[in-house]
DNA sequence: TAGCGTGCTGAACATGCGTTCAGCACGGAC
DNA sequence: GTCCGTGCTGAACGCATGTTCAGCACGCTA
């Protein structure tokens, strides 16, 4: 199958082999999970498999201009895309309401739900954002100071992220990018009257626990301190 | 390879061979993944593949039955560890403790990253021992109470499931069963500070966003129903 | 016009998988 | 003793995959 325009330069309307593969593969990495067969993709683009290789050198290749790829489109979005309190999560969702941006969402759940390194600077820079949300919060008077400002934004964060992949259909089932958007935001309205709550009324009635535990960290205690380790 | 004793029925000490099977079963899923191939698993029990098919009928048959061992050990153990605020999260942790429950666990949380329905009777098993749990703290006094239990419940316990998969390396990559319960209990102290603090001292310092949601639903607001639809 | 490199194809290869199947050993029933 | 069913084996099959490779078409350069 020669597609339309045998050009090498990518006329308006149709894109380079290259682009279009790479756009072929978020999305099928998306719809159909990480382990989507390369000819699958191939397919997609309307290219032969032998074509991906020849562009990235090996299925591994592909998977790395894909993260690149989304890092630098999650980028680029984060300015146009309003920053909110739970972190990357609600990013997420945000983002996945915008026209033709459900494939890269759904890509990067899909990254999450498989575990590992893969995104590790994804989730790094929303810490760092939800970091700075929460500053900006203490300033103005909104949100309370924490004892441990990292590692809160972190706890959240991974939370909010967690939560959302516990609902994803299995790695290797469909996921629909046409329901993605509406799905996440009857997800968000499930949560939001519990997520608020938690976060105006505390859970406890008193500060006992939490007391309890100062208590044992109070000598030498390094109060916000973040490691990283796998097993 | 013979199994040294060829009697039918297990006398003490080795176990049948289909008991054999789905304890390495479960032993290889949780380290190598639950895509680990059936001939691994042969090879641990000391039998043959086709030994496992002739038990199990076939890959997803064995799946299942790892799924229903899992299912009754999870609600035997139940009883002699003790439920803890965060739901589910926390007994998988004390579990892993517990000497040769680590695969156990690690079966579970390979089957959550995995995505899908596969152990949402679990979950859901989760789910209400936390509502029963935080009902008792409302009656004591110690927890507040919730315009919405049942989703705050759930809200809970998927948040920290949820946070434990993103700490969890790729399906593909191995899950050290040894270093298992070393992992939860450091990954538990990295989070107990921001967690205890984050459930005593409210993030919001008033209750402006909670009291905007709520008047938006006073009108017919189902105070407390759960969907649980999948895209 | 001749040469050449880039984009690209389609067939082929090697590998690993789940599954099938014909048959063996053995122990209890009759 | 004979029969039969159960537990079990090991070779084989069919299929899908990632990857390799020889070669084609086309546009640029000289």
């Amino acid at each position: 199958m020669r597609s339309a325009r045998t050009s090498t330069t990518a006329s308006d309307g149709d894109l380079t082999g290259r682009a279009r593969i790479l756009q072929a593969a978020v999305n099928r990495f998306a719809v159909d999970g990480t382990a989507a067969p390369l000819r699958a993709i191939a397919s997609d683009a309307g290219v032969s498999a032998g074509l991906i290789l020849h562009h990235f050198g090996s299925r591994e290749g592909l998977r790395e201009a894909c993260d690149e790829l989304v890092l630098t489109q999650m980028r680029e979005s984060k300015t146009s895309v309003v920053a909110r309190p739970s972190g990357g999560a609600a990013l997420l969702v945000q983002l996945a309401q915008v026209e033709g941006y459900a494939a890269l969402v759904g890509y990067v759940l899909r990254c999450l739900q498989e575990g590992g390194p893969r995104l590790r600077t994804l989730v790094d820079h929303m810490v760092e954002d939800a970091v700075a949300y929460l500053h900006e919060g203490e300033a103005a008077g909104t949100v309370s100071r924490s004892r441990f400002p990292q590692a809160r934004a972190r706890f959240m964060v991974e939370q909010a992220l967690g939560a959302l992949l516990l609902q994803l259909p299995a790695q290797q089932d469909r996921l629909d990018l046409q329901e993605l958007p509406r799905w996440l935001r009857d997800y968000s309205e499930r949560i939001v009257g519990p997520a608020l709550e938690l976060y105006t009324e505390p859970l406890f009635t008193d500060s006992s626990l939490l007391d309890a535990y100062l208590s044992t960290t109070t000598t030498a205690a390094p109060t916000d301190h973040e490691r990283a380790s796998t097993p």
